[in-house]
DNA sequence: TCAATAGTGTCTTTTAGACATTATATG
DNA sequence: CATATAATGTCTAAAAGACACTATTGA
């Protein structure tokens, strides 16, 4: 097969599109935006929002438009973190025709918009392709996957977690992304201490955030830094020592 | 500009092609294949081995295909690390009509082949996009750097490294790769330590290497672990402590 | 006052890095 | 024998983790 040129050996041609894949972390949990679809193919199921890329447009313009007009977040350029996952073009992965879907990641802190419509909502990122799942339309499974994977990955060995607050930004609030998006829990004294050693992670502010309802010692404030790699990265407490 | 439906809002139609970086550590040196482009756009320039995705072809095939069509090394499903890197589809990347090109990375052992040809030869990583470095077609420059980046980081979180060496290969054969691909002199007694105690790394074997012409202690040999990830991972020596 | 949360200090264990020492080959 | 390379051991410094303690708020 593919040897001798032959039937299958003309080139082919594709419908592309952009799907985006939102992460975020609300109320501890680390959750993905998803929309129902209304029409066939996988009507009914949820998928990531997406859209065709248009003539003369870049794939990246495509991924920032789908992400305000699926989901109705205007957002300027520099807001939120956006960056290409990989490509999905299997054959058959859309019955309709040949398409390939570029997927893209946004990370962002919890919008305070109100997105919970009936057809517009975040899901657990973690119950996503378990048995508490919705429906997923195409290959949008193994794309949410993928996105998990990369997120969790990148928290290590970059400052990517503090596109998930807002700035600026508690030690604590940084350390339940950590604890949200790894599932794990992690001592805030020794998490202080390796956030603030890892140059160009965090800037302090001299401002300090008011205490929750209950009281508590006020937190100092701080804002992101301009560091692209953690120098030594925050390690993950490992599985097997 | 796409606030509304005009002109430009008609979906695009894509020719998608491949192109596949592949690369080895030859003679101690991180190296990429290139060929020399014989037809317009950029006759003469390198340019990565590449082709068009064909009808009920899947995107991985492809770069199977023109992994051993463009540079003759005919190759096993299971004999090389194939990896996809991400997707390439700026408008004018290419002045023909729109493309989008899906870059792969391939990591291979120095391959015994006779590739350097006149027109397909491997070149420094490093010197790839700095004054030494040959003219480049398309935005090659950039999927090279940035397959660089990829690789480099892999190396130190996944037991990638291993995909550069033959089977079976000795604890130094191993570190000769982290010290071309990182551009980094590691002592060898502490690096082994480091991959003997991260689980599922290498697994040693019963066999011995045979010393070189000038004699020394015979090497053990390793077979590649099941590992997918390091812990702990192989830290690249810190630029700021 | 107490409860709650932020931040610091301290101790122990682990790991990294530098480098000496031993082991086993070639010539 | 000398030389070369592999493998182990040792020492020190740095980092990670557990956890006690202090600081500053709300009620």
């Amino acid at each position: 097969m593919g040897e001798h040129p032959g039937e299958d050996a003309k080139p082919e041609t594709f419908a592309v599109s952009v799907d985006v894949v939102i992460l975020t972390v609300r109320a501890g949990t680390f959750s993905v935006l998803l929309v129902r679809r209304r029409r066939d193919p996988h009507a009914g199921a949820w998928a990531l929002p997406g859209s065709r890329v248009r003539v003369g447009e870049g794939v990246r313009e495509t991924a920032r438009r789908a992400l305000w007009q699926k989901t109705g977040m205007d957002i300027g350029p520099d807001d939120v973190h956006l960056e290409q996952l990989r490509s999905y073009g299997e054959p058959d992965r859309d019955a309709r025709g040949r398409t390939l879907s570029v997927a893209y990641l946004v990370l962002l802190p919890d919008p305070p918009v109100a997105l919970d419509r009936d057809d517009v909502r975040f899901w657990p990122a973690r119950d996503l392709g378990g048995p508490a799942s919705p429906p997923l339309a195409f290959d949008h499974g193994e794309i949410v996957l993928d996105a998990r994977e990369r997120a969790s990955a990148k928290l290590e060995y970059t400052p990517l977690a503090t596109a998930f607050v807002e700035e600026p930004f508690t030690l604590a609030d940084l350390r339940h992304v950590y604890e949200a998006v790894w599932g794990v829990e992690l001592d805030a004294a020794n998490f202080r201490r390796k956030v603030v050693s890892a140059t160009g992670f965090v800037e302090p502010s001299d401002a300090r955030a008011r205490p929750g309802p209950g009281g508590g010692r006020p937190a100092r404030l701080y804002n992101r830094g301009q560091a692209t790699l953690l120098h030594p990265p925050m390690l993950r407490p490992g599985t097997e020592p």
